[in-house]
DNA sequence: ATGGTTGATGGTCAA
């Protein structure tokens, strides 16, 4: 199974990458993030167009929103809500006899303290409450691939400079540290890692906020792909869509791309 | 330290 997840901020303005995604990696399973639409106006017809029969997506207006495409048949959907709102993070498929998760963390606001920014207060909850519920859910021995937007670089390998994000949101040591417990409830094989060596730089986001993205490299590793240990011993590939951020109208995000035996 | 850009929306808010 080739899995995509990509944080496509506005599916239907970029539908045409999209697309292209689909032409150029050929997955089975595409997990979505910032889909930025509403159910009833999901783009179902156009999706099916492109090879993914099975859909299932979970929308607000304007903000956040998750879908899952899958060439596979999609048995089950589950859109668990956290931190009691209905915020369409969260969004479970269940394709053959693995569970795939497409999860936006909340990015956090621009203030690194819960009592000052209500919003990096939710983005720490939502940590917690997810890896609650991942402990408590599944075992090792669990089919499960978490993939999405977690909006937080771990390693010092994923920021362009340690240093200088120690205390810029995405790379502060609490959410450094809630986001390694979050993968170590089940826990969970970082499968970007399991192939891209530690020490080696590796970023998926690069912000708008720059006049050329390609100078000094300013990245972060923000998106990942989790698997159970279940699964560990059939990750065959892991790859960054890095070009993708040099597309025509591109998202702040590229696609990562996993390839599981079947 | 600050500001920088983009998207949905229709004034700002979120990222």
């Amino acid at each position: 199974m080739r899995l995509v997840t990509w944080n496509i901020n506005s599916i239907r303005l970029r539908f045409p990458l999209l697309a292209r995604v689909a032409e150029e990696l050929k997955p089975d399973v595409i997990c979505l993030q910032e889909t930025k639409v509403t159910d009833d106006l999901f783009p179902t017809v156009e999706c099916r167009a492109l090879g993914f029969p099975y859909l299932g997506f979970h929308g607000m207006k304007g903000y956040n929103g998750v879908a899952i495409l899958s060439k596979r048949p999609i048995d089950a959907l589950r859109m668990p809500s956290w931190c009691e709102r209905t915020d369409c993070r969260h969004l479970i498929a269940h394709i053959g006899n693995t569970e795939v998760h497409s999860v936006y963390v909340p990015a956090g606001g621009d203030i690194p303290d819960p009592d000052a920014n209500p919003k990096f207060a939710h983005k720490l909850d939502f940590l917690r409450q997810l890896t609650a519920w991942y402990g408590a859910t599944y075992t090792p021995d669990s089919r499960v691939v978490v993939a999405g937007d977690l909006n937080i670089a771990p390693l010092e390998t994923d920021v362009w400079s340690h240093k200088q994000l120690l205390s810029v949101v995405s790379h502060t040591p609490i959410e450094v540290e809630l986001l390694n417990a979050m993968q170590g409830s089940v826990p969970f094989v970082d499968a970007l890692r399991h192939f891209i060596p530690p020490a080696e730089r590796l970023f998926t986001w690069w912000s708008y906020r720059s006049p050329d993205w390609t100078k000094n490299d300013r990245g972060r590793r923000l998106d990942h792909v989790w698997v159970t240990p279940a699964l560990k011993d059939s990750l065959r590939s892991a790859q960054v869509l890095r070009d993708a951020r040099a597309w025509t109208q591109p998202s702040d995000h590229v696609p990562v791309l996993v390839e599981l035996a079947d």
